[in-house]
Parts: structure tokens; sequence; C-alpha cells
DNA sequence: TGACAAAGTTCCAAAAAGGAACTAACATCA
DNA sequence: TGATGTTAGTTCCTTTTTGGAACTTTGTCA
């Protein structure tokens, strides 16, 4: 499988990856959320190669997660704001940044804290049911196929048990 | 920045990605949750080279997030389940499968819907505040740093609000 | 005029991924 | 006994993607 296929497979998790399937995209999303907007602050910032950075950034523009907009005239610049198709992106760099607190502490503690100004409170984020508000337990959710499954990609779903964990 | 430094970061989504920063590590870890445990079963589900396979599996067992058990001798032959730290990822993985399913949509609807077995309901995955509860708004949150952000990494925190959100 | 800045682009070398064939260690079948 | 099959890899070579550094464009400022 190539990376142009991965958008077309009938799975959320390959589509969503046809994005933010590699390193850099992410960091890139990463400090969008951290309002960084230009150029020249992301490549300081991230030590990637510039053309890398370039290209990125054009494929996060042509997919509507980034919009270029120009904040000087002559010469014409462009920062790089987050659309609301990106910021829907939040709960993905805030599970990356809840496991890697977790499990890829170097003993010195989180490097980042965060606070939910409604409630005012310092907070891990945690993964919940729409439904009942419960706190997601990967061995408690059972997959079924949806309308979007055709019926030749059956066999993606599980093998034995409908059960999706370890 | 290279592959290796990313561990080293002070940033948890960095060093996050230094184990699924790639695509094929993420669409291992989708098959593990849908229990696929054996070479050849991820080999056929995902198309991936084998060589490559072999590798993010040898990595993940080594970093613990998956384990290497043996289902029979003569000859030994090993499959692959998710630690508790494996497990842990699943946020990481519906925050991926809920983006696709809202914005990656190719008009015939989810590939799999989910059912949460103790409130019996289908649902959607929200990324709640672990204190009051409520579903997270990116703009909602405030950034600050943490006992792990050394004195000389206070730059990476955000320019001029300290408010992560576009 | 010369230096500086932002946002890229170009060129080449190095690293990673894709593709296909090959290997090891047994089991089973004719 | 030899041929074939299964699982889990490994090896080799080609193609694609990154990394690193220099260069370009369009304009400002002193």
């Amino acid at each position: 499988m190539k990376w142009k296929a991965l958008d077309a497979e009938p799975c959320s998790i390959a589509r969503t990856l046809s994005f933010v399937g590699d390193r850099w995209s992410l960091l890139v999303l990463r400090d969008c959320f951290l309002r960084v907007r230009r150029f020249e602050e992301f490549q300081r910032r991230l030590g990637v190669t510039r053309h890398i950075l370039a290209d990125r950034l054009k494929r996060f523009v042509e997919a509507g997660i980034l919009s270029r907009v120009a904040y000087q005239t002559s010469p014409e610049r462009h920062e790089y704001v987050l659309t609301q198709k990106g910021l829907e992106l939040y709960p993905v760099l805030m599970a990356m940044a809840r496991w890697g607190d977790a499990w890829m502490d170097d003993g010195a503690g989180p490097p980042l804290r965060y606070r939910h100004r409604p409630c005012g409170h310092h907070f891990t984020p945690v993964m919940c049911c729409s439904e009942c508000g419960e706190p997601l337990d990967p061995r408690a959710v059972t997959v079924e196929p949806g309308p979007g499954l055709g019926s030749e990609d059956a066999q993606l779903l599980p093998p034995a048990r409908q059960n999706p964990a370890s």
C-alpha cells in the first residue's frame, strides 16, 4: 500500500493518516495549536528542512486543515492558521500528549501542563463515550460494520470476537 | 531534527511520535486493537512490506508497547499482543477514527461503528476534561510550563498569549 | 548602496520504503 | 523418502522521501 492509497481505504484511521501519518505533519500541527503561524517560526522551532515544511504547509492548505492568510502586502506575506477542520484534530494531539506524559517521562515530570479555563483546574484529557460520558476502556468497546464498509471489506473486521482490545 | 532525537525533546507529543510517527506504526496498532496478533495476518491485512512489518513489531516489543508471546513450540511461533502501555494508545487511534469519520467521509458513512458495552449505545469518542468532565475546546485550554520543561526550553511555549488554539 | 528579512526553491547526498525472492524450522501428505 | 505447505522472518536491489546547505525573490531600513 502506498501513501496515496491511504485516503481511499475503508478505514477512518487510515484516511486520517493520509494527512498526519508522518512526524513532521503532527509537529507542525502541534505548533499551530501553540499559535505558531509563520514559516520562519515553524522552521526555527522545529528544525525541519525548509522544503519539507513548505510541502507540509501546502498539503494542509490544500486539505483545508490550515488556511493561508495574508498579514501584509508589499511584499505579500502569509501566515497559516487552523481551520475548523484543523482545530478538530486537537483530540489527536492531546491523546498523544497524554500518552507521552504517562509513558515517556524522563523523570522530570510533564513538560507542559494544561488548564481548563471553564473549570479552572489542571487536567489530563480523557477519552469518553459521547452517550454516557464514561471514560472509554478499549475492552468495553465493540466494533460493528458501518454503512461505509463495503461487503468485500468485511475481512477488515475483528477476526473472532467483535471486541477490539487485546 | 532526526528520528532519534525525538524522544529526547521536552515535548510529550514529540516523544510519542518517536514511536507512532509514521503511518505503518499506527496501522499496525489499529490492527492490534482489532485483535490481529500474527505476522502473517498483519502482512495480509495491511499489505505492508515484510521487512518493514518485522521492524515495526520489533520496535514495539522493545518499547514495551507489544509483547511477543509464544503460542506454540516446535517450531516456535509467537504472536504480538498489546501491553498496558500499548492499550493506553487507544485514545490516539480513536481520536483519528473520529476525525476521519467527520472529515474524510466519502459519502458512504463511517466504515465502522462503535458500541459502548456498559451503556449499550453507539457512540463517538469525545475528549474531555478529567476534572469537570466537559468536552475540551482547544480555545478553552491554557498551556503552562510543567516541571519537565527546562528553563532553556521556555521558547517552546506559545508566543504571545498562553492559549493553544488558533 | 549594502545589509536584512520572510518565504520559499533548487541541488545533491543519505535514509527509508517498496517489491520480490530467499531461508529456516518444522508438519504433513503421497 | 521426497515434495509441498506454513509461519516468520531476512536479503537484495530499486524507488521514494528526507536531510542539509546554498540560492532566489521581493521588498524594507539605515
